[in-house]
DNA sequence: TCTGGGGTCCTCCTTCAA
DNA sequence: TCTGTTGAAGGAGGACCC
């Protein structure tokens, strides 16, 4: 998909359509997640710091993600791969792989095109949104031509014309290929794919170690034999908080720590998974970041002992000079836990899954009790009907008043407190309905937020 | 006024047991 | 009993991706 968060958010705000929008963290250390076409004429892109992109495109609406309303277009979108083959491989919400021979839906140039061009249409049609398809012999080669096609658009790569296509492209275009790679490569005078091809295995090895340097040759060379794969098992689960402002205080980080562990441990039970090794991520306020790691005997989803080990790790942990990230992660997960062993040993049963034990609560994340108004999130009004929250502040919220089918709506501005005004779920972004009234086709059974 | 969140994979080092 | 080798596992950090 373009743009896909930001062309989410223009599809169901007329008013934004053609402007520039950038969605990402709004805080004082946000980054931009995805930038409108229209932003990035200002130099805007992902993994920006927002403020930076403020400097950059001051009059941009800047919004928040709206993960769920973007993962219920996913789905649509997925679902329409799967119709193609058994074989799709989600990258992210917005990107995938598909193995059309598989699944049988083309054997050659002209029928992959073919089917490229209808799965674009079908993607607009069914989502309103634009999606672009790069079609070749791998993936690899797939994600370069759909970097390509972008925005909008279907680029093939003929077989027999993959290496003369790369020599003269940038080794950056290769995945794997970061900045720390480049200017490696950059060093070694090594600049384009066709002079990584002419390096030879030995230097790349050399230069990139055994695994990197393997397979970029490989690369180079057109060469990727990865396939197609369907189901991917987690290896980890772990959530982390950034800090507006630095943490100095060693009780409170040691209270936030409690409470990371509280929402992985949520996550991980919401899996059905339990894990060996917790670890603790700490950045620290020059930006240096350190981990810390325990291994278990076995696997748990004990909420008091991943908090245990958490706070373990923490003592280890020099934070004087404050913290501005903390992050406590779960991997060598199983899908049973010590405790299914003793149960089973014991001839007991453990807790069911979805029952808390009475002791511990494990908190799912929610927002505060106060109503919060957040940039780009839909409301209803009683009286002026569907909207979303321009900005708020001081007490107030400015509301936009329009649905995706309508044209662009007017602002009113209320106390955010007003009885009138109620957070709604996202309209559909397309009609299906005979009136040509919304029909509920567009959100997979209205799971939104 | 710098730099998110959730992941995967790789490398290097250390420890420990066979 | 002591020593050297080897491989697995654990731990830390870095690069990369969307």
């Amino acid at each position: 998909m373009d743009a896909f968060f930001a062309q989410a958010e223009q599809a169901s705000k007329p008013s934004l359509r053609g402007k520039a929008v950038v969605v990402g963290g709004l805080g004082p250390r946000g980054v931009v997640s995805t930038a409108s076409y229209e932003a990035r004429a200002f130099g805007v892109h992902s993994a920006m710091p927002m403020a930076q992109a403020r400097r950059l495109a001051p009059h941009a609406a800047y919004l928040v993600p709206r993960f769920a309303f973007y993962r219920s277009i996913s789905e649509q979108v997925m679902g329409l791969l799967r119709t193609l083959s058994p074989l799709v491989e989600p990258l992210s919400l917005d990107e995938a792989y598909v193995d059309l021979e598989a699944g049988q839906a083309a054997w050659d140039a002209d029928s992959a095109e073919r089917v490229g061009r209808k799965l674009r249409a079908d993607i607009r049609a069914v989502t309103g949104l634009t999606g672009s398809v790069g079609l070749a012999a791998s993936k690899m080669l797939a994600k370069i031509a759909s970097e390509q096609a972008k925005p909008d658009g279907l680029v093939l790569i003929p077989p027999g014309t993959e290496r003369d296509l790369l020599a003269p492209m940038p080794v950056r275009t290769l995945p794997g290929v970061g900045p720390a790679t480049q200017n490696h490569l950059r060093r070694a005078g090594i600049h384009t794919v066709g002079e990584l091809a002419e390096a030879g295995e030995d230097e790349l090895v050399r230069l990139l170690g055994k695994a990197h340097g393997h397979a970029l040759y490989a690369m180079a060379l057109a060469h990727d034999e990865r396939p197609v794969v369907a189901e991917r098992e987690a290896k980890s689960v772990s959530v982390e908080d950034t800090y507006d402002v630095d943490i100095h205080d060693r009780l409170r980080v040691g209270l936030e720590v409690r409470r990371l562990a509280d929402r992985c441990v949520g996550r991980l039970r919401a899996a059905g998974l339990s894990g060996r090794t917790i670890v603790l991520k700490v950045r620290r306020y020059d930006f240096s970041t350190l981990t810390r790691s325990e291994t278990l005997r076995g696997p748990t989803d004990d909420v008091a002992v991943v908090r245990e080990a958490a706070a373990r790790l923490l003592d280890a942990v020099d934070t004087t000079g404050g913290v501005r990230l903390l992050g406590v992660g779960v991997t060598g997960l199983a899908d049973y836990t010590q405790e299914d062993l003793f149960a089973q040993a014991a001839g007991g049963q453990r807790t069911p899954p979805g029952e808390e034990p009475a002791d511990e609560t494990v908190p799912e994340p929610s927002g505060p009790a106060e109503r919060q108004w957040r940039a780009g999130h839909d409301v209803r009004h009683e009286e002026y009907g569907h909207g979303w929250v321009q900005g708020s502040g001081l007490g107030r919220v400015t509301v936009r008043f329009e649905t995706p089918h309508s044209a662009p709506g007017r602002v009113r501005t209320f106390l955010v407190d007003d009885p009138a005004l109620q957070p709604a779920e996202p309209l559909p972004l397309v009609c299906t309905g005979p009136s040509g009234a919304p029909e509920d086709a567009g959100l997979g059974g209205g799971t939104a937020a």
